[in-house]
DNA sequence: TCTCGATGGTACCGATCAGTTCCGTCTTGT
DNA sequence: ACAAGACGGAACTGATCGGTACCATCGAGA
């Protein structure tokens, strides 16, 4: 039967790829730390590109996971709940292994806006804003769908902001504007 | 006398930086793309971490340049000028050659925060923020700085989601976003 | 015309890259 | 007890990485 070489080797790939980039990490790296042979790696995944896009999903699948608790355990009212996003991130932004979204960093590092990864990161972002948008249409929001791409874009400018900074005080700031934002879109009248 | 070997080396590779990716890019494109020999390239530059920098801070220039121009050229109301920014981000967009912000991107690639590259990228921003803090003073804007913050958040956030979505619409929604987070600002009654 | 500095081209260095192959071992189901 | 398959280790490939050393050439100032 199977051990857990191919789990290792993607929890190793995992982290390597988040904390130092995709192209700075070799298979050499990824090998050593997850204790599994070369072979073995070969047996499991055609390439390194398809290590890459595994672990994406495996990543998006957790991250999203992870938010859709955020947003059962938050305390805020329905009109509020999507900014339970940006309570989520300032956590996350206060890890001391915090290096900005995975997704946005792949989509960088991978300059071919064609490859898998970069399609895999892209759809992943597209799910988040699926989530949002069920929040705003669950609270009643009209125009919901732009709302939640403007709630997107917010969260993932905090993001970046957060990784040049080096403080969690984005999250703070972009939740704010979500704030004006999600206010400012209850009190539009009926529009048509 | 020296002739362009300098220019040409620092003109292929912030072109090929921008595009490609700094990492992806090798030291022999740079010489093939900008013509210049190998140990010219060495005589001008010590290593090519070095010529990352150089190309950083060059563009620093050059776009900072650009945005003061765009805001020379609005013709928006001094309490709207800082909308200038997405007016001017929806231009950059447009383009062919689009791919983000080159100093976000090496922020993502260079994961060290330590290193010189990430710090005048860094820096760049903490620039922009300056001149959009500048409009919103004199524009009378109070809690400005902060403001200040919360519209490059926005920048940033756009430029990320327009890589994404491969369209320009970015730059419109977070516009729209600024624009209410303005009036919000502008309605605010004095504090203390 | 001569000279000197800047240049472009090339061969080379050790290191590392992704990927292939072979082999010995260890586990697991029968 | 045995066979089959999954495994880890290591040697090896060709390509590319950043960087060094050497050499022939060209162009401007004396």
């Amino acid at each position: 039967m199977a051990t857990n070489a191919k789990e290792r080797l993607l929890g190793a790939a995992e982290r390597l790829f988040y904390e130092e980039g995709i192209r700075a990490v070799g298979i050499e790296r990824i090998l050593s730390e997850s204790g599994v042979g070369r072979a073995s790696f070969y047996r499991h995944f055609p390439s390194k590109d398809d290590v890459v896009v595994e672990v994406l999903r495996r990543r998006d699948g957790m991250w999203r996971a992870w938010l859709d608790g955020r947003i059962a355990a938050s305390e805020r009212s329905p009109e509020e709940l999507p900014l339970a996003l940006f309570d989520g991130l300032a956590e996350r932004f206060s890890a001391a292994e915090f290096r900005g979204c995975a997704f946005i960093n792949t989509m960088v590092e991978t300059a071919d806006p064609d490859s898998p990864a970069h399609h895999v990161a892209a759809e992943h972002k597209e799910k988040v804003i699926a989530v949002l948008d069920r929040l705003l249409t669950e609270a009643g929001y009209r125009d919901h769908e732009p709302l939640a791409r403007q709630l997107a874009l917010l969260g993932d400018g905090a993001i970046v902001t957060a990784v040049r900074e080096g403080t969690p005080e984005a999250a703070v700031r972009a939740g704010a504007v979500a704030e004006v934002l999600l206010r400012a879109a209850a009190r539009e009248p009926v529009r048509t």
